[in-house]
DNA sequence: CCCTAGACCGCAATCGGTTGCAGTCAATAG
DNA sequence: CTATTGACTGCAACCGATTGCGGTCTAGGG
């Protein structure tokens, strides 16, 4: 049906051998040759067969991106990223879902591995230990999380978190409300870290709550721990619980940035366009993107180097945070 | 490397054809072999080639998703969806995105083409001519858009339009207006065709804005035009350009819904999140992914079968509507 | 003028499965 | 008891491309 190298051999009068050194590595083949073979497929419009190629090179030339919620705002950019990039390197990339299932994390895994060069795990619910175990058999690159022997992608939402502490404690804030995630989250540890140390080096208060379940709802419910907790000023765990800590507060006849104020964290379209706009750590997602499928690709080609890269997140500064209250 | 099909045949002491028969058509090995080599292949952990038996069956198992943007926060739940549902059908599917170009489009299908049973495009920026002539070597299915000869799904905005105009008409409004996207999208013109038959018929005026750019900056834009209408109440052509007109009607201190309702299109999770929560036009977008991939794989198994599905909207009532002033 | 080193190109095996064809064997019909 | 049938299973030829090996031919050295 679909044109093959040997209509291209035939139609060039060549071998298909020839067909395939023209493509694979054009230097062996005279260019004369090389010409006619170009016409010739550029007038058949040959295509090479990916999957014929991966039988023999072993190369896919695809790449697997595995998230745990593709509708989950913070994900989407990453993917366009990564996607994008891989493209302009001649990769196709599978994305999947797990829906937050570790189970399904690893079956998709398993599936995927014969069909990819390597996969790209963003916040993986795996444990290490299975992640190291199956980062065996394929290259693997994870994003926010550290895993021995494989590259990984971090961001480094400490200094966006101080920055963040700073600008509240700046603003008049004596006592800050930290409402993290889920518990053992990777980010969730190094924000508090980040949080208590620039807490206590600026002479602030800093209070938890939580765990919270990492959701709009999540937030609504934490809101009440926010007051209770007298602070002036919250950090939630990402843009989608901070609009829910907000849109509670609302409900409880407290304003955002008046009487407190909240930020948010991977500054998300949701929270940009929302109201009032959220001030915010930014998370460089779609350079993470980016990074992510570049170290896979190294890892894909080079050998097994375990290169590591910190990206730098910010505070991005907007309408839920104000001076505090007198 | 990899364990094959020949390894399983050896430890199972049988040919490789009982082996793959084993697999892909069970029915015709005798059941205490199938059990031998079941036992064999699991003992392994043999998993199937697919590239290799994409060569000689043709069938990939792999879908392509095309969308225009990833970042759109009306795509993600579509594309959890359809991939959600493919895998349950052991497909696996490509995403990409075009980021509007429809050159990018174009390109993007013939790489793919090889590579996969069928493709979804959503929304596709390419002419229909084009569309029909790759049909041709692939089965296609559209999304929000008819072609000729393919599959699709369509989300009839029509019944969710007229909704939404007697919505407002039953507040009170007695001049809508309209604020489109881009010219030329089939939703656009659904939309006003709709809307423009319920006006008449409730006896309401309909005057129309636009064209605009479909995001938040078109409908901050797009404020002032809906204000110089004179209209009360505004449907835009998606929950962007809704959050964007608030937006520039609040930056003229206009109160959304206290002085014009708006009314978004797609219920995204920004616009649901959004303060006043948007009142929205839902697209089915999930219903709408899985059966894009249902139809899909329906022509991949089936044949020609030019299948249509069209899927309802309706008005989700939230807080950007209320009673028209008096 | 002969010999040799490249440069090119063809041959054929191979990657991992699939599948039409044919052979084996036992059960059943006649 | 023999012929036939059906259930299994093995054989081997593919699918489309890659690549080590070896052969052919020409240019340049001696």
């Amino acid at each position: 049906m679909a044109v093959t190298i040997r209509d291209v051999a035939k139609a060039a009068g060549v071998h298909v051998s020839t067909v395939s050194r023209t493509f694979s590595s054009p230097h062996l083949v005279n260019s004369a040759t090389r010409e006619r073979v170009l016409a010739a497929a550029q007038r058949l419009d040959y295509r090479p067969n990916r999957a014929a190629s991966a039988l023999t090179t072993g190369r896919t030339h695809n790449l697997g991106l595995i998230v745990a919620d593709i509708a989950n705002p913070f994900f989407p950019p990453l993917i366009k990223a990564a996607q994008a990039y891989a493209r302009e390197r001649e990769y196709h990339v599978f994305v999947a879902d797990t829906d937050e299932d570790p189970q399904a994390e690893e079956e998709l895994i398993q599936t995927l591995a014969k069909q990819v060069d390597g996969v790209v795990l963003v916040a993986p619910r795996l444990s290490n230990l299975a992640i190291e175990r199956l980062g065996m058999d394929l290259p693997f690159v994870v994003v926010n999380r550290r895993v021995k022997g494989l590259s990984a992608v971090l961001m480094d939402i400490g200094h966006g978190t101080s920055e963040a502490v700073e600008h509240l404690a700046g603003l008049g804030h004596r006592r800050i409300v930290l409402v993290p995630g889920p518990r053992a989250s990777w980010s969730s540890e190094q924000m508090s870290r980040a949080a208590a140390s620039a807490a206590e080096r600026l002479g602030v208060e800093l209070v938890v709550t939580g765990p919270n379940t990492p959701t709009e709802q999540g937030g609504v419910a934490a809101a009440a721990e926010v007051l209770d907790s007298g602070a002036t000023a919250a950090i939630a765990y990402n843009d989608l619980v901070a609009i829910g800590v907000i849109e509670g507060l609302d409900r409880r006849g407290v304003d955002v940035p008046g009487q407190v104020s909240v930020v948010g964290v991977d500054d998300t379209v949701t929270g940009r366009l929302n109201r009032p706009k959220l001030t915010t750590i930014a998370m460089p997602t779609p350079a993470a993107g980016r990074t992510a499928v570049d170290l896979l690709l190294q890892a894909v080609a080079g050998g097994r180097t375990a290169a590591q890269a910190t990206l730098e997140t910010s505070l991005t500064v907007r309408d839920s945070t104000g001076p505090a209250p007198s």
